[in-house]
DNA sequence: CCCATAAGTCAACATATGTTTACTTGCGGG
DNA sequence: CCCGCAAGTAAACATATGTTGACTTATGGG
């Protein structure tokens, strides 16, 4: 029915290659991974059903179980996957940056971006597998950031500046969900200008930066 | 099987009167409401069977069709439950108080507290009456945080204000989120008095006083 | 050119879950 | 005291969902 062909899509408008190969495990492994982290950040992991991750993948059911063992290994994937990612963008940021790039990133209106990594992380599957992972991420994320500013594992007063890396990191995480997911008015519509500004407010409260 | 017999439980350790009627109909909806707003705040709204709740309450299934007609009906009533709270509990705080009163309501160790509440705004149930329930509850919340700072709903530049309190509030979720659901550490076992001067600096960032 | 094998599909299954229907129980007014 | 009716219970049902195993098809080395 509607058997829709190959149709090559003669490749005039996309930057990226596009042409997918017809049978490319890793290329498909990928999409599944695209796909999951869209719909678990969205929606929830229990909200979300195998078949829609499959069906926006374009891809068979079965897959799943395949590449990923089961929906949970698929969960836990999309949680190193967004470790990965966060490290990756915020690894290497100078440490006077930081509003200006989560601001970015947080108003990126690509829905691939760090915004649904960011909601991700605070969906959980119950799984105490997944619950480790996660926390991992959270834990790296936010030392990593607390380093940014000042913060030496072992000093004795640096524990509070850990404990507001991580108040940074669930203001970011809340925004990131109130506007993506929630889509709470006017926030959800304010661009990376209207963000900037608020949000280097917010981070330079919560974190001074090291000496002034 | 191990019958647990009606037992008077002898009401000595209680404030409350403690000693459930055995046949009423507005407590046993009450002890589902709140029964069903920690579930659905902690472990989100598809990934709690009504099956949980019931037994959280002591109750049988089918008690839930009966006095909210469905799950998704019982999950709206949480929504307005929390709406009501919320508004009391903010309603009349002082403006410069509002760091103060949203630290000691999300510290607050009791699961009852404020910080389920919050938390059951970023939960979803998919369903479009529900959402607009919880964005009206959010609205307005926000709309009264902005207006204790100086918010006036005509005024020209006067929705960065809103923009701003939206953020405070997203802070605030994901605060409650990342502290009683992930129980990311050291966050999660932050005290009131940890707590309170980090949120004076984020609240007080994004929405300075009136006039100073 | 062929076919072994990896990549992908299909259909079935077991189970968990929301909801309903018929039944039982205890409370309170007459 | 007693019975009608509200409050509560138990079991069955339909369906959605994760997973599996047998089957089909394209691909690329020999």
């Amino acid at each position: 029915m509607t058997a829709e062909p190959p149709v090559p899509p003669s490749s005039d408008t996309a930057g990226e290659p596009a042409q997918r190969r017809r049978r490319d495990a890793a290329e498909t492994r990928q999409l599944l991974l695209d796909a999951a982290r869209q719909r678990f950040a969205r929606d929830g992991y229990a909200a979300t059903t195998v078949r829609d991750i499959a069906d926006d993948a374009g891809v068979n059911v079965a897959l799943i179980s395949r590449y990923f063992t089961s929906k949970e290994g698929l969960f836990e994937a999309c949680l190193r996957a967004a470790g990965d990612e966060l490290r990756r963008t915020t690894g290497q940021t100078p440490a006077d940056r930081v509003p200006e790039t989560i601001a970015r990133h947080i108003a990126d209106p690509a829905a691939a971006g760090l915004s649904s990594q960011l909601s991700l992380l605070l969906r959980s599957s119950g799984d105490a597998g997944a619950d480790e992972i996660r926390r991992g991420v959270l834990v790296r994320s936010s030392e990593q950031l607390a380093a940014a500013r000042g913060w030496r594992p072992g000093e004795p007063g640096s524990d509070q500046i850990l404990l507001r890396a991580q108040m940074a990191l669930a203001a970011g995480i809340g925004l990131a969900v109130l506007r993506s997911s929630i889509r709470l008015e006017p926030l959800s519509s304010a661009t990376e200008q209207d963000l900037v500004g608020p949000l280097r407010d917010l981070v330079d409260a919560l974190l001074p930066p090291p000496e002034s």
